[in-house]
DNA sequence: AATTTATGTCAAT
DNA sequence: TTGACCTAAATTT
């Protein structure tokens, strides 16, 4: 699920099991082993996420950036089993019998697949498979990707009038525009659609044609459903009244969306038929009789 | 066993 | 606007 809640979420867990130790960093697919070489021994001394960019800081001062895509993945391994972040897994194990080597590192298993990047502490072990970017790059580096980053919701540092500037004079529909990342980071297909539903915005709207009311009421929606999303591991965006059970858990889909994946079924609300179509290469979702 | 699909982005047309 | 990237699970043959 790399949407921007998904990096936030590895950017804590990164920061809560590797934070303040030592990491192995190797590339068991071959891929990356001149990167691994690199933080290989450093200690990770910070953990942080800009949409969809994954940011470890280590004490050499350069830092490892990953970039999901539409399939990357990490898997976590401990004690307590093995955890995936990003791209739907399979659940992995209960408990584990964790062996360790001499220097307590933990000895991982034998990687399946195609292991991008191995990082490994005396807690366990991260492995990521299939990013679309995954490097070492110096702190200038990092700025230079931020830069052309919009404001991320979930970022304290984050502006929307910078997003809203764009947005005001681009002639763009407000679809096109929640999915550059360099408006809005951080938001994907799915909170693109959602969102839009939610506010009642119709997603061809042209961006100049907005309103600042209605782009506030954009990003606080926003706001709040990428914090649920962090909170939750799962981008819900039903309210439990328009939901079948009210009082169950609406997790796996598809009780957990409005209109995403929807094409066809009747609108939570009006029931109109959910409608789609392609949008630069990527499914638009909308409800007809909601987002007029 | 082969094909399709996915919550993404970029370069080339 | 299209294809490429690159991985694993889901779906179809």
């Amino acid at each position: 699920m790399p949407e921007g809640h998904t990096l936030h979420r590895l950017a804590t867990h990164f920061d809560k099991t590797f934070g303040g130790g030592a990491v192995r960093a190797t590339s068991p697919q071959g891929r990356f082993s001149d990167g691994a070489a690199r933080i290989d021994g450093r200690v990770l001394v910070e953990s942080e996420a800009h949409g969809k960019h994954l940011f470890l800081g280590f004490d050499s001062g350069e830092w490892l950036r990953v970039h999901l895509g539409l399939y990357g993945a990490w898997t976590f391994g401990d004690v307590d089993g093995e955890r995936h972040l990003g791209a739907p897994r399979a659940p992995g194990a209960e408990r584990l019998e964790l062996e360790r080597d001499p220097d307590g590192f933990v000895v991982a298993p034998t990687p399946v697949g195609a292991v991008r990047a191995r990082l490994i502490n005396t807690g366990g072990w991260a492995d990521l498979r299939g990013p679309s970017a995954c490097e070492v790059i110096t702190t200038d580096d990092k700025h230079a990707v931020q830069n052309r980053l919009g404001p991320d919701p979930l970022r304290s540092d984050a502006d929307p009038d910078r997003a809203w500037r764009v947005i005001s004079r681009s002639r763009t529909t407000i679809a096109a525009l929640l999915m550059r990342q360099d408006v809005i980071a951080g938001v994907g297909n799915i909170y693109r659609a959602e969102s839009l539903f939610r506010a009642g915005i119709d997603p061809l709207t042209p961006g100049r044609e907005l309103g600042r009311e209605r782009w506030e009421i954009l990003w606080e929606d926003l706001s709040g459903l990428l914090r649920d999303g962090v909170r939750d591991g799962y981008i819900i965006t039903t309210r439990p009244e328009d939901r079948p059970d009210p009082d169950a858990h609406p997790v796996p889909r598809p009780d957990t969306l409005y209109v995403c994946y929807r094409t066809g079924d009747p609108c939570r609300v009006c029931s109109s038929p959910i409608a789609s179509s392609e949008l630069a290469g990527r499914t638009l979702y909308w409800c007809p009789g909601c987002q007029p």
